[in-house]
DNA sequence: ATGACTTATGGCACACTGTGACAGAAAGGT
DNA sequence: ACCTTTCTGTCACAGTGTGCCATAAGTCAT
């Protein structure tokens, strides 16, 4: 990996943070982007070739874990339900934000309290969770052998599976560590998978 | 009714409709508010009196099906599972659009029609989504007699029928009339109920 | 009707977001 | 050193959204 690409690396993880520290200092709406570009010594316009805007920074996370739930997902037996295939990957997002480097477990929980700060930020990163339950559901429905765009049962159990995931990540309590979350993701899987009928995601 | 009230209400859906017709025309991203007020002759600056902007407009509908769902779940009989009282509530939102106005149906169905073109939209209409599921935490909760904030149960329950909601309304083919997607809805929750537990909403 | 009161509207200024275009700086390869 | 590729900053510009204030329209007395 060359020198240019280490350097941006760096940029791109600098304004995260930086912008990170001033959202929960100052708030969200009255933190601008030239403070942010500011702050890392860059232009607001440079600012603009790392990020979309202010909300994709604070989504930073939503593609990140998308990411691992798509290849979790990929990377489990074929005969598995499709459930029990989607729990797996919720636990592995976990997994992944609390074993990497600490500086993403900081940077997680900082989003965290971020969210539970301003609604709205929940709200985007639901709507772009919207995208994920596309893909998803794109690759439920391949293990299924039925087309995803006219088979209910395949977006059903995506949309259920992301609820889980959702109730999972809202700790309530705002002082909540990395294993808080944890534990709570682990109880709502359990809570969702005692729910369903077995076998609920293998009809036609 | 004073004079004031029906000229407000008047100028909202005259808004409402030119918003619709422009952005199905033109695309969402490329109209401009100053557009929408051209249409109606109002400023621009009274636009916004009316609505905070145009995502307002494309979720006009959100609003309104929030509304008549509370209402509906509040009129429901206490000792009902509170996810069968839900499966009602999705029901009597489209009880509403498919009966009230010809005027409002041609609405919805515009506004389907312009969330498949713009998947951003859909995204809006699910953060907004997130607001709605917390009231109807709060609902749900107080009938299950549970705090809302730490019964997980309580928001797995909306979460599953938000989802159930989300996958009914989506209906793939563009050409779909009201009475497809009132099916499909119909489907869909049967197809919720047949892949759950009996009595797991009403577990502790 | 007339006047006084309340509320809606329009116009203006302003801050912020986001994008295209272009010139100069930095990094890569030879 | 040289040339190429890529990144960066500056400028200009369109659009969004809000506060402020004067004016117009509606409401409600007498």
């Amino acid at each position: 990996m060359g020198l240019r690409e280490r350097k941006k690396e760096k940029t791109r993880l600098a304004i995260l943070d930086a912008a990170l520290d001033l959202f929960l200092e100052q708030g969200y709406e009255s933190t601008t982007i030239e403070q942010i570009a500011g702050a890392v010594e860059i232009s607001p316009r440079t600012f603009f070739r790392y990020y979309t805007g202010k909300d994709h920074v604070a989504l930073w996370f939503h593609d990140h874990g998308e990411q691992i739930m798509l290849e979790t997902f990929a990377g489990r037996p074929a005969d598995e339900p499709p459930f029990t295939s989607l729990m797996h990957a919720l636990r592995a997002v976990l997994n992944d934000v609390e074993g990497v480097t600490p500086e993403n477990e900081e940077r997680f929980m900082k989003l965290r309290r971020l969210m539970e700060e301003h609604p709205r930020l929940m709200g985007l990163s639901m709507a772009r969770g919207r995208a994920t339950e596309q893909r998803l559901a794109t690759a439920v429905a391949a293990r299924r052998g039925v087309a995803a765009d006219d088979d209910q049962l395949t977006h059903l159990i995506v949309g259920f599976a992301m609820s889980t995931l959702r109730v999972g990540f809202e700790c309530p309590r705002s002082d909540a560590t990395i294993g808080d979350v944890r534990q709570r993701m682990a109880e709502c899987i359990e809570l969702a998978e005692g729910s369903l009928r077995p076998g609920w995601d293998l009809r036609r």
